[in-house]
RNA sequence: GCGGCUAUAGUUCAGUGGCAGAACGCCGCUCUGUGGCAGCGGAUGUCGUGGGUUCGAAACCCACUAGCCGCCCCA
C-alpha cells in the first residue's frame, strides 16, 4: 500500500516548530486582551450561502477556491417513482411484478426502490439503495430470483448503496448522483436522468473567519446589547488553490472583528485607528522587521459602483493598449486592473480616476480622522489610492501589511489584511452594524519570524536525570517528579543505557545531568555536572532545585 | 486553473547508459561512572509510481502523482 501523506497543500506542525506558533498565538492573545477582546470560536463549516451572500458571488474565493458539499443528501423516492412511472409508460413495459411483491419487505430494510422487468432481449433494469445486512442480502437474493438472473447480490464494503449484483446486467442510477463502486465485474451503468437526491444543505468549509463572525453576531443578538464587540478569532482556514510558498490550502487566520449598533462608536474612525495601532503593537512585540502598513479608502456603498462606473468608462479607451490580464480584468473587475504590477501599463494605470475624487463628504473626513488618529499615535502607514481589496463586504478604510523582499515569503508579501465592512450584516440579513476587522496570515507570519530570527533559539531543559542501572529507574523518576513539581524542565533517561549514552541524550536535550547512582541515592548528594562550562559538583537532594533553576 | 523546475539513505545532495554513492545524522568500538573533540568500524534505499527504448535504465522517452517556485488571486 501506498504510504498516506497529508493531503495537497496541508501538511503537519511538528515540534520544535509548534514552539513557534504558540508564542506567536500567545503573543496575539496577550495583546489583544489588552485592547479588551474576547475570543470567538466559530464553526469550521458553514451554510455556503453565507459566503456567497457576506463574501460575494463573483470573487474568486467564492466562485472556485471553496470546499464545498451536499449535507444531509437523501434519496428522493417519490421522485424517483414518477420518474420511474414515465418510463415505463413511455416503453411501455411492464414491471415484473414478482420483485414488486417484495417491495415492503425490501423497504423495511432500508432498500429504497428496486424494479426490475424481463425481456428476452433486454437484461433487466434495476436499482435499489439499502444499507446491506445479511438479511437485505438474503431479501435482495430472493429478489433476484423473482428478476430471473442468475448473478449472486453481493455486499461490498466500500459502498454505502448500489450494491453489485453481477456481470452483464444493467444497474440504472439517477443521473448525477454518485456512481456505484464494484470490486469485480463488468456492470454497464445507465444513467437514469433526474436528480433523485434530495440535498438538506449546502455546506462549506469556511474560506475566511469574518463572514461567520458577523452571522454569529446577528443570531446571538449580540447588537442588543447596545456594546460595541470586540472579537478575535485563532484557526484554520480553507481555500482550493494552488499550493505555493505562503500559501496552503488549510492555512491559519489570527484575526479580530470590532462591530456594534451605529449606537456603539462601531463607525468611528476611533475604532479603525485602533485597530490599526493594536497591529503595529502587535507586529513589534512578534519582532517583525520592516513592516508596512498600506492604507486607503474604498468609499461607502455607494461611492464604490460610481467609481467602478467611472474606471470602466476611463478603461474603455486605453484598455486594447494594455497587457492581456488588464484587458480581461477591465472587463471583469477594474478595480483589479489597480492592483496590476505591468511595467507597461503603469502609466495608463497612474492616468485612472482615484478612489479618493469619488469619495463623498462623510467618506472623506471619515478617511482624514483615521489618519490624523495614526499621525497622534506615532504610526507609519503610507496611503495607496491603488489598494483594493478582493471581498465584496469591503468599505472605507482598507489595509495591508506587508513585509520587505527577502522576509521568507517569496512574492506572497501581504502578511495581513482587512477593512471596514459597513454593510456586511445586513447583507446577511441582520441589523445594520458597522465594523472592522482583519485577518493575519499566520503561516506567513510564522514564514517571515523565522526568515528574519538570526537563528533558531533552541530552548534547551534544565536538566536531565540519568538513572544508573534499571535498578535506578524509579528513584530517578521520583527526583524527577520532585523537581518538575518546583517548576524544572526535566527530562528522565533510562538505566538501561550506559552511561556514556546518558551524556550524549542529556547534552543533546539539557543543560545539566543529574547522576542517580547507587552511592548519590544512598549519601542523599546527587552528581550534577554543567554541560556549558564541563564543571561538575555534587548538591544536596534539598537543594538541586535551587542549584538547577538558576 | 495556467506555466517553469524538481523527485536517489533519516536529512542535504552527487551520480548523462555498465557493482547504489558522499557529507551530516544514527548505531557500535577505542572508553563497563562522564558529553563535546578525535580515530576505527557498521547499518540504512520499492533511486516518486506505472509503462516504453535498450543486451543492460537511477540516468533516455511517455504518462501519472507529489513537491517547490512563479502567474492568477489572496492571508
Amino acid at each position: 500500500m501506498a504510504t498516506l501523506k497529508a493531503v495537497r497543500g496541508t501538511r503537519d506542525l511538528l515540534p520544535p516548530e509548534t514552539e513557534l506558533w504558540n508564542r506567536v498565538e500567545a503573543t496575539a492573545r496577550g495583546v489583544f486582551a489588552r485592547y479588551g477582546f474576547g475570543e470567538i470560536r466559530t464553526p469550521m463549516f458553514e451554510a455556503t450561502e453565507l459566503f456567497a451572500r457576506g463574501v460575494g458571488e463573483e470573487t474568486d474565493i467564492v466562485s472556485k477556491e471553496m470546499y464545498t458539499w451536499e449535507d444531509g443528501e437523501r434519496f428522493d423516492d417519490k421522485a424517483f417513482s414518477e420518474a420511474w412511472t414515465n418510463v415505463q409508460l413511455n416503453e411501455k413495459k411492464s414491471v415484473l411484478e414478482e420483485a414488486h411483491l417484495l417491495t415492503d419487505k425490501l423497504r423495511k430494510l432500508g432498500v429504497q426502490r428496486i424494479i426490475g422487468r424481463r425481456n428476452p432481449e433486454k437484461p433487466e433494469f434495476v436499482c435499489f439503495r439499502f444499507k446491506a445486512t445479511s438479511e437485505a442480502i438474503e431479501t435482495l437474493n430472493k429478489a433476484k430470483l423473482a428478476l430471473q438472473t442468475d448473478h449472486d447480490f453481493k455486499y461490498s464494503a466500500d459502498a454505502d448503496y448500489f450494491r453489485r449484483f453481477g456481470p452483464g446486467l444493467r444497474l440504472v442510477v439517477p443521473a448525477g448522483s454518485p456512481k456505484p463502486r464494484f470490486d469485480t465485474g463488468e456492470v454497464e451503468i445507465e444513467e437514469f436522468p433526474g436528480n433523485f437526491f434530495k440535498s438538506a444543505q449546502s455546506l462549506t468549509l469556511r474560506p475566511e473567519n469574518t463572514a461567520g463572525v458577523v452571522r454569529a453576531y446577528i443570531e446571538h443578538k449580540m447588537a442588543d446589547t447596545g456594546m460595541l464587540q470586540k472579537l478575535f478569532y485563532v484557526g484554520p482556514q480553507f481555500r482550493r488553490e494552488r499550493p505555493q510558498r505562503g500559501r496552503y490550502r488549510q492555512f491559519w487566520q489570527i484575526g479580530a472583528e470590532v462591530i456594534g449598533p451605529a449606537s456603539s462608536g462601531s463607525e468611528s474612525a476611533v475604532r479603525d485607528a485602533e485597530v490599526l495601532e493594536m497591529l503595529s503593537a502587535l507586529l513589534d512585540e512578534l519582532g517583525v522587521k520592516g513592516w508596512r502598513l498600506a492604507l486607503n479608502s474604498v468609499g461607502s456603498a455607494t461611492d464604490r459602483p460610481r467609481y467602478i462606473a467611472a474606471l470602466r468608462e476611463a478603461l474603455e479607451p486605453v484598455k486594447a493598449q494594455m497587457c492581456e490580464d488588464n484587458q480581461r480584468r477591465a472587463e471583469t473587475n477594474p478595480l483589479r486592473v489597480l492592483d496590476s504590477k505591468d511595467p507597461n501599463d503603469q502609466e495608463i494605470i497612474n492616468a485612472l480616476p482615484k478612489i479618493a475624487d469619488y469619495l463623498d463628504e462623510d467618506s472623506r473626513e471619515h478617511f482624514e480622522q483615521v489618519k490624523d488618529a495614526l499621525d497622534a499615535c506615532g504610526v507609519p502607514y503610507v496611503v495607496e489610492p491603488r489598494l483594493v481589496r478582493g471581498l465584496d463586504y469591503y468599505t472605507r478604510t482598507t489595509f495591508e501589511f506587508t513585509v520587505p523582499d527577502g522576509s521568507g515569503l517569496g512574492t506572497q508579501n501581504a502578511l495581513l489584511g482587512g477593512g471596514r465592512y459597513d454593510g456586511l450584516s445586513e447583507m446577511l440579513g441582520g441589523p445594520k452594524a458597522p465594523g472592522i476587522g482583519f485577518a493575519i496570515g499566520e503561516d506567513r507570519l510564522i514564514l517571515t519570524l523565522q526568515a528574519q530570527a538570526k537563528e533558531a533559539v533552541v530552548t534547551k531543559l534544565d536538566a536531565f536525570i540519568a538513572p544508573m542501572g534499571v535498578g535506578q529507574n524509579a528513584a530517578a523518576l521520583l527526583l524527577a517528579k520532585e523537581l518538575r513539581a518546583a517548576g524544572l524542565t526535566v527530562e528522565v533517561g533510562d538505566g538501561a543505557f550506559r552511561l556514556k549514552k546518558s551524556f550524549e541524550v542529556a547534552d543533546k536535550l539539557a543543560r545539566r545531568i543529574v547522576i542517580v547512582g547507587e552511592d548519590e541515592v544512598a549519601s542523599g548528594m546527587f552528581t550534577v555536572k554543567f554541560f556549558g562550562t564541563g564543571e561538575q559538583t555534587k548538591v544536596l537532594r534539598g537543594e538541586l532545585a535551587g542549584v538547577l533553576g538558576g
